[in-house]
Order: C-alpha cells, then structure tokens, then sequence
DNA sequence: TTTTGTGTTCCATTATCTGGAACTTGATTT
DNA sequence: AAATCAAGTTCCAGATAATGGAACACAAAA
C-alpha cells in the first residue's frame, strides 16, 4: 500500500467506478450533487449509463434506502446515508483523540475551531467547535472544499514529499472563489515553502471572502494520514496580527493532537 | 408505489440485501456498526459471506472510499461516507423549510430542540438547534432511535394508520433503556391513544435516564413524510410542568413547519 | 389524431460475481 | 530448525446477475 499511484483514480462526476458498485456509487453520487429532486431523465443525462441501467441501478438504491423516490417519481437522497455517516462519525478515533484539544483551542480564542482532513486534493471537516457569537448555520461537518484556498489544507500540503504534492497539483484546478485566491501552483508553493519554515498557514480570504483563518498541519507518527486544525473568523473581528499571535497556540494544539494520536491509534493506519 | 410492503424488507445486520450492492452495503454497514477497526476475519464472521467474495467486496468498498485499508490491513469507513452525508444533509428541502422554526422555538424556550424524521421503526434526527447552556457533545446528526421511546418517535407513530402502526410494532423490540421505557405494545399503544387526543408526546425519561422532553408530530401534505420535533433537556432544570406549558407552542410550532413544507415542497413526496 | 417526452419492462447476451480450494506469509510452538 | 497454526490472498470453472437495445405504456402537447 505504499504506492497507491493506481489507486488513486478517478472519482470525477459520471465516471464509471469499480464493477457494479463504482457504477452505483457514482449514480449515487450524481443525485446528492444535485440540488433539487432529480428526475430520471436528468439522471440519465448527467451519468451516461444507458436507460436500462440505469432504472435497474436507481431501484436498487431505492430498495437499500439510499435513495427515496417521490410520488412524482423523482429521485432524493434517502436517510441511510445520514445515518452511516454518522455511526462513522462518532466512531472515528482520530476525531475523538482531537475533540478535546479543539475545545482547548476554542476556550483560547474564542472563534471557530476545525479539524479537517486531507483527502487526494480536497480537506474534509470532521470536526468543529463553534465561535460563542455565531448565530449561523451548525456543522458543516463533512464538507470537503480544495485544499489550495483553505488554511487547514495548505497547511497539510505542507506535509507532503514532492512526488506526493505533485501529484496534489495536477488534480487542482485554480479557480479564483475570491480576489485573493492562488491563481496558479507558482505562487502556492512559494507559500507552501514559506508555511513549512513557520510551521502553520493562513487563509487571507482565499476561498471565502471576510473570512480569515490560522492553521497549523498535524501529522500522526506511524500513520499515513494528514490532517490539520485552524482558528477562522469574520475580517472586521480578527485581523492578521491577531491570527499571528494565535499561530503559536494552534501550532502546539496540533502537535499535541498528533502527539496523543500516535499513541493512542496504535500502529494502523490511523484512519480518518 | 403505495404497497411498500415488499420493498420495507430487512436491513438487519448481517443479511444480505439485493443482489450485488445489497450485499456490499451491507459489509459496509457491519464495519462502520463496529466501534473498532475490523479484521478481515471480524468481518468474515460478521457478514457471513464466504472468503473469497467477501475479500473482492471489501477491495471494491475500498477502491470506492467507502472504507479505508489500514497498515495492519483491518478496515476503517472512509470519509467519502462523510462526504456524501454532507451533501444530502445540506440540500435536503425539508430541513431547510424547518430551520427557522427550530431556532424560533429553541429562542422561546432556551432548550435544545430536535428535527426528527420517521424511518422504519425509528426516528432519525435531521437538525437540531443546541441548547445555550450546554457544553456536551455536538451533533447527533444522523443518529437513529427507537421510535417506541422518544418523544418524536411516539409522536410521529400516532400519525400512522393502523396498519403502517402494527408493522413498527412488529419490527420493535421493546428494550428497557430506563426505569421508564415502554415495556410492551400495550402501554405504548395507550399512551400512543393520548397523544393523538393531545397532539403532542412527552419522553419521560423514557430513552435516557436524567433527560425528558415534549414532541409534536408534523404532517405534510401530500406528502407520506413522518417527522416531528422537539424540545428536551435535563431533568433537574425542565419539570413535567415547564414541557407542558411549552406542549402548545411545540404544537404550534410543528404545524407550521408541516403547513410551510406542503407549500414549499411541491407535491412530490416531500422527501426526507 | 398524431406527436413528443417520460418512465418502465423485456430478454437474449455476456460480463461479472461466486465461492471452494489451494496458496502465501508470518508468527508461535515443539 | 522443523512443524504447526492463523490470517490473508489468489485462482478459476461455473452460476448468476448485470447489460443495454428495443419495444411498450402513458401522459401531455400539437
């Protein structure tokens, strides 16, 4: 399992997968993309599969739940997929290793504290404690955003060899979500360089605008993973000097989470 | 789609589901089901499959990050489940319209107040509105519970015709989680009685010792969606009393939402 | 009535899954 | 060192389930 260069394929939208399976992954995934009920033709349309298939692919997703079809014989996703998601949650010893630290982190801030993972090019939040004046929307647990414009993923990127973050690079598109946002590999691995001698990263509104974050890499001895936690808030509330003057806080909060981890997964893998 | 009588089959551990997905799926429920990393062999007796089919649908499951392969090779869920939870969480229709409602009445009462929707014989919980003063765990998005001993449960059962009622009932086992918890159909059946009289169902102490709370149920129509919602806290702060006084705004507050769904939905099924 | 658009069903073909058995690999014991 | 055991992996002929083009129903629009 060191080279998963052959494993690391395609999960890219109405890209057959593995067998049966990957075909039914992927019409799975087609319809949770979408943003409304979807209705069968337009299903057929986004995954390519041919019309028998596919209406034989879709009712075994029904029967099993993942997905619901309404009486105007629409497709939604069904609740099992909640459900799985969360036993895997709550579940997940990495997470649990790290809540505590988050809260810590939290208590020192005051802001909104994530853990996120790294997944080929993407982060993915697996935990959040939430600032004490957000009156907005709860966990965006799960989310999965590019690791190039966030503070948590050039942080992890900072972690890889260069085979590795190469292999990142080419799987990224740079798309400008804000006047901010890296344009091109170029000027992200100066950066990347640049988080690597300081030890953590920022976020100065890359990927959302008057959003701001600090975040430092974790990695866990004995296991492959890469991970990563940070401190976001609003522009007007928290400016760059005091994100730098957190900086030392979250780098000693992620070592300390990839300290306990290391021994407390065991030798593993230490899975997300 | 009226007669779900066949399609409402078994999802019990370790039984194999339809065809080929059927069965993957349910490997896959075994491993995330089990609190630790799993062995081949764990799964092996677990599932039941024979060794050679079991070895392909847990590389199949792997190649799909629905599960992760660890250095010691036992197995772990992946975060594409994560992913994918996320996505169907954050687009579905139903919890969006509810949303509002759930903080206006966590406003009025201070209370953590709970989004639920019925799903066999259980309740899952779709959104939730965390009470101010409370530092415990976050989200329990996802979780699923016996609908026989919450307060949404019972409340979303006393919608039911008699028929849908008695197949819940068939599929339930009455655990005893408490002092309180229902013992029997009978009793549940009473109580279940009163609240279609009241329009609303109290949890006393019934799933979790020290924790109570007021549902009522919520209706969409044209819609065969069953949900309901609730306010809970702990015992020692929220008397019997103090749920009843709030019982009509939690009724109010459930009828609105089902009023506003049954516009906003369209006529679909209203799915979950 | 005809036409167009959707969803569903059929069924011969074939690819995929099936699963018992043989084969590694590594640790533990004799 | 050899033997034993346990855990995981691979193999392959046979059975099964997936495939997908085409025909079919049904409704709404022309």
């Amino acid at each position: 399992m060191s080279d998963d260069v052959s494993a690391a394929k395609d999960h890219a939208a109405g890209e057959a997968g593995t067998g049966t399976l990957g075909k039914a992954i992927a019409v799975l995934e087609a319809v949770v993309n979408s943003d409304g009920p979807q209705r069968f033709t337009d299903i057929l349309a986004r995954s390519g599969q041919p019309r028998g298939t596919l209406h034989r692919l879709l009712s075994h997703l029904v029967e099993e739940d993942l997905l619901v079809q309404r009486r105007d014989l629409s497709y939604e996703p069904g609740l099992r997929l909640l459900t799985l998601a969360y036993r895997s949650w709550s579940g997940n010893r990495f997470r649990d290793v790290a809540e505590p630290h988050l809260r810590h982190l939290h208590e020192l801030t005051g802001e909104t504290v994530h853990l996120g993972v790294l997944r080929q090019a993407e982060i993915v939040y697996v935990d959040k404690v939430e600032s004490r004046q957000t009156v907005r929307m709860s966990s965006q647990i799960g989310k999965a955003s590019p690791a190039y414009c966030t503070g948590i993923g050039k942080a992890a990127l900072s972690l890889l060899g260069h085979t590795e973050l190469d292999e990142v690079l080419a799987r990224t598109e740079f798309h400008a979500f804000t006047a901010h946002t890296h344009r091109s590999a170029a000027t992200l691995l100066a950066e990347i360089e640049e988080i690597r001698r300081e030890g953590h990263a920022f976020d100065r509104e890359e990927h959302e605008a008057e959003i701001r974050c600090v975040a430092a890499p974790i990695a866990v001895a004995g296991s492959e993973l890469v991970a990563g936690i940070s401190v976001t808030g609003p522009a007007y509330r928290v400016t760059m000097e005091q994100l730098s003057a957190w900086a030392a806080s979250v780098r000693a909060v992620a070592k300390a989470i990839g300290d306990e981890a290391a021994i407390r997964l065991g030798p593993g893998r230490g899975g997300p």
